[in-house]
Parts: C-alpha cells; sequence; structure tokens
DNA sequence: CTTAGGG
DNA sequence: CCCTAAG
C-alpha cells in the first residue's frame, strides 16, 4: 500500500516537475516534494539513497525520472519522452555544459568557444557520452569553480527559468548558488537524509575548500561501491562520481577502479629504483624534483605540464649524478640517463576533448595549417599543456582519423564509434574541408586521393590564403 | 624559437 | 607524445 501510494506521488510529482520545467516555477511544489521525500525516505531501501546521491551532479530531475519512472528513458532518451521543447533546453544544457567547462578551463570566456560549441551542438547529442569523460577530464584545470558550473550547467538543463544566463559567462557564478538550492530541493523530493547530505557538501563547498576534500571523498568511495556493477547501466552515473572525484584534485580517466589504479602504480618500478639509487648517493634534490611530478594533482595554469625548464633541471642533476656515480658500471649509468628523462618526460597523455579538437579546428581554419605558435597562443593560451606541436600532431591525427574513414564507409564509422572515440561528422566534415584547403604536408598524398583534390582549387579558396600573410603581421602584433 | 617529420 | 633536424 505505501508502494502504491509511493508510485502514485511519484508520478503525481513528475507531472509537476513537468509542469515546472515548462512553466518554471510552481508554488508548493516544495510542500508536495517534501511530504513524498518522507514517504521514501521511510522505506529506506538501498537504491533510493543510492540514487539520490548520484542525481546530485546532473540532471537531478531528469535521473528521478528515469530511474523511477520511464525506466527506458536514458541518456537522450528522456529529451525524447519530453517533447521539442525539453529537447531543446537538455539539449542547449549539455550544450552549454561544454562551454561552460570549456570556457572555465581556459579562463578566458572567448567567444569563438561558445560558437565552437554551439556548432558541435548538433553533434554533441551523439556523442554526449563520449565527450563527457574528457570534458570533465579536463575540468581538473579550474578546482574550486568547476562545482558550481557543473551544478549550474546541470539546472539549466532542467529549468529554462534559469537559462536566461546561460549566455553569459559572467553570470554564472551568480547564478549558481541560488541553482544550487533549487536542485537540492530537487534532491530532497527523494530523501531528505541525501539532501541534508548533499547540503553538507554544498556548505563545505561554498564555505571554504580545504574540508571539501575530506568531505567528499568518503561519499564517494562509498557510492563508489555501491556503482560498480552499475557502471555500464548508467553512464551518466560514473560521470558524476568522476566528477566528484576530480574534485577530491584526484585524477581520474574513467570508472572509480582508475582512481585506486593510479595512486598504486605511482611508484614505479623506476621510481624505486630512482629512489634507491637517490637514497644510496644521498641526493635527495633529485627525489625532491622527482616526487613532486610523480605525484602531480592537477595539469594547473600554475604549474605547466611539460615546461622547457624540465629540460634544464633534471640535465643538471644528470651531471652531478654522473659525478656520483663514477663507481657504478657504465651500463647502469647509461639505464640512468634514459629512466631520468622517461621519468620527466612521462606520458601525461590528456586526452583531446571534443571541443580543444574544434578549437584546433577553427583555429587552423583562421590562421591556417602551419602556424602553430599563433593557434596556441590564440585559441589555447590559457591550455597550460598543449604545445604548438601538440596541436600540430593532433591535426595530423584528425587529418589522417578523418580520412581514414572518410567517404568509404560512413556505417564502419558508426561502428567504430563505439571502439575509438568517434569525432562528431560535422567536426569530420570541417577537418576534411580544411585538408582540402590546405593539405598538411606529407600526409597530403593520402588527404588528396581521398578527397579528390585539385591543386588548382587551393589558390582560388582565397578564403584562407590570405589569411597567411596578415596573420604574420598578426604575430608580430600579438603580444598577449 | 618554430616547424616538419619520424618514432 | 616524444625527439630531432632544419630554417
Amino acid at each position: 500500500m505505501k508502494t502504491d501510494r509511493k508510485q502514485h506521488l511519484i508520478k503525481k510529482l513528475c507531472n509537476m516537475k513537468r509542469q515546472r520545467v515548462d512553466q518554471s516555477i510552481v508554488p508548493g511544489l516544495e510542500d508536495e516534494a517534501t511530504e513524498v521525500a518522507h514517504l521514501l525516505a521511510e522505506p529506506k531501501s538501498e537504491h533510493v539513497s543510492r540514487d539520490g546521491v548520484l542525481c546530485f551532479g546532473k540532471d537531478n530531475l531528469e535521473k528521478h525520472l528515469k530511474m523511477e519512472d520511464f525506466s527506458c528513458a536514458f541518456d537522450y532518451g528522456w529529451k525524447i519522452n519530453y517533447g521539442g521543447l525539453d529537447s531543446i533546453h537538455g539539449q542547449g544544457g549539455d550544450d552549454l555544459k561544454l562551454e561552460v567547462l570549456d570556457g572555465l578551463l581556459d579562463e578566458v570566456d572567448e567567444v569563438d568557444d561558445i560558437h565552437a560549441a554551439h556548432d558541435i551542438s548538433g553533434a554533441c547529442e551523439d556523442f554526449l557520452l563520449d565527450i563527457e569523460f574528457p570534458e570533465k577530464h579536463s575540468v581538473l584545470d579550474c578546482g574550486p569553480r568547476e562545482g558550481s558550473t557543473l551544478r549550474n550547467s546541470s539546472s539549466e538543463s532542467h529549468s529554462p527559468g534559469f537559462s536566461g544566463s546561460s549566455n553569459s559567462a559572467g553570470g554564472i557564478s551568480e547564478s549558481s548558488i541560488p541553482t544550487v538550492q533549487e536542485s537540492n530541493s530537487k534532491n530532497g523530493v527523494l530523501g531528505n537524509m541525501v539532501s541534508c547530505d548533499l547540503h553538507r557538501n554544498f556548505r563545505s563547498k561554498y564555505g571554504c575548500q580545504g574540508p571539501v576534500l575530506d568531505t567528499i571523498r568518503p561519499t564517494i568511495e562509498d557510492v563508489q561501491d555501491l556503482d560498480v556493477s552499475d557502471d555500464d547501466e548508467e553512464p551518466l552515473v560514473s560521470f558524476i562520481l568522476s566528477n566528484r572525484k576530480v574534485k577530491g584534485s584526484v585524477k581520474v580517466t574513467k570508472g572509480g577502479t582508475l582512481l585506486r589504479q593510479k595512486r598504486l602504480r605511482k611508484p614505479t618500478r623506476r621510481y624505486i629504483e630512482e629512489f634507491s639509487r637517490n637514497s644510496t648517493t644521498g641526493k635527495n634534490k633529485c627525489l625532491k624534483v622527482r616526487s613532486q611530478e610523480e605525484f602531480p594533482q592537477v595539469p594547473s595554469k600554475s604549474q605547466p605540464r611539460r615546461g622547457r625548464p624540465k629540460k634544464i633541471v633534471p640535465k643538471l642533476e644528470l651531471e652531478s649524478d654522473c659525478e656520483f656515480s663514477a663507481s657504478e658500471s657504465e651500463d647502469q649509468h647509461k639505464r640512468t640517463k634514459r629512466s631520468k628523462t622517461a621519468c620527466d618526460r612521462r606520458k601525461h597523455q590528456t586526452m583531446w576533448t571534443l571541443a580543444e579538437v574544434i578549437k584546433l579546428v577553427d583555429g587552423i581554419a583562421q590562421y591556417g595549417v602551419g602556424r602553430w605558435t599563433d593557434i596556441k597562443r590564440l585559441l589555447f593560451a590559457s591550455s597550460a599543456y598543449r604545445t604548438p606541436v601538440d596541436l600540430r600532431d593532433k591535426w595530423r591525427n584528425l587529418l589522417r582519423s578523418s580520412s581514414a574513414h572518410g567517404h568509404n564507409r560512413r556505417e564502419v564509422q558508426n561502428n567504430v564509434k563505439h571502439a575509438v572515440r568517434p569525432l562528431p561528422k560535422p567536426v569530420v566534415r570541417r577537418i576534411r574541408e580544411l585538408a582540402t584547403i590546405h593539405p598538411y604536408p606529407r600526409v597530403r598524398s593520402s588527404k588528396i586521393s581521398s578527397v579528390d583534390y585539385v591543386p588548382s582549387s587551393k589558390q582560388p579558396t582565397t578564403k584562407v590564403a590570405p589569411v597567411y600573410s596578415p596573420a604574420r603581421n598578426l604575430r608580430g602584433k600579438n603580444c598577449c
């Protein structure tokens, strides 16, 4: 009987929520919500609380509806259920999330970003899940603000009433607080306990940064354990979890298990080797430096991922180490050298987000191929990583991939989509266009063959050609 | 220092 | 991503 009523209430609530989505404000909902919340809290089944926790991050409303009422509705499924308006807003929300995250990441609210993200909004729909991983990954860069960003954007997606501020990046921080409260009240629908928990988290989050880590981390661990088996079924969940883990300033690329893996993997054999070596030689300085790099908190702007200095520091140490290790065999010495360099240049494979790719493509469209430093300075100025060389490499890869499954088989591409990181079709199209306009040296041959490139068409396409020389000037002028 | 190209 | 050669 209780469950019966519960369901009824949930449906009712659901309807109200839909109303709310449309009308943006429905007085009296809070009361109803509280009532339902009590009912739900009583059974205290595991999944209720879990859902509550998991729903915390993104699309609370969506998830609630999905899990409780529309079990078949997932991902964008729910958008379909809710018709045009919501579809638009939902997409807008996701789109916005992209923009906002990226914008904050770059600390520059460039209009370009918005353009870029907007361009791909259609594509995002398909690739949302794929985007989210890298996207959240990049969130690492903006620790403190990330929380509010996420929440803000999430609420954007289900409450059009707030979408007024969506266009201005400046309004985000302002609107985030009230929005958060909104989210909380929605969360409360499923359980006050959860709500309380969230409130705690929020409070600590907005109050002070320090304690947050300690507060959140245990929660994460708990939820993580619960969630392990559901990871496949609930991609959003993993997304949320990961995001929260990110708040713990731990680098995470995917599911929760990776967290521990990474942590465990940190003291590599090489590291231990070095450790012992250094301790025997009594050179702690080297060790210190290494330990700093071995445990990178986040690729923050203040600590560029790979700076030129890195080259210098190890070199000096190497020299002194050579002096010290006079007794060592040459082979060992050689190995030390190699391991040192390898250690310093360890791969921090920061995945390219779709937004980044689009920015890159935009930049290339603007400045042409080969002006990597300009593109880097103008579009990736705030991305501490991503050297011009990286951009070039990425472009090379993009060319390759775009030409790989180009005109041949779209279906295959769709199949590959799941295996490899897919590239939205519009983006691929742009890449291919750019590739035809200015073929990349050397790769050109394969490129041309696939696009049926005619050399004469390159010059007439003056759209980009003239940019080349102005860009030169720009480079000189551009001091920011 | 920047770019191209190879690994 | 990394490294190196070339301008």
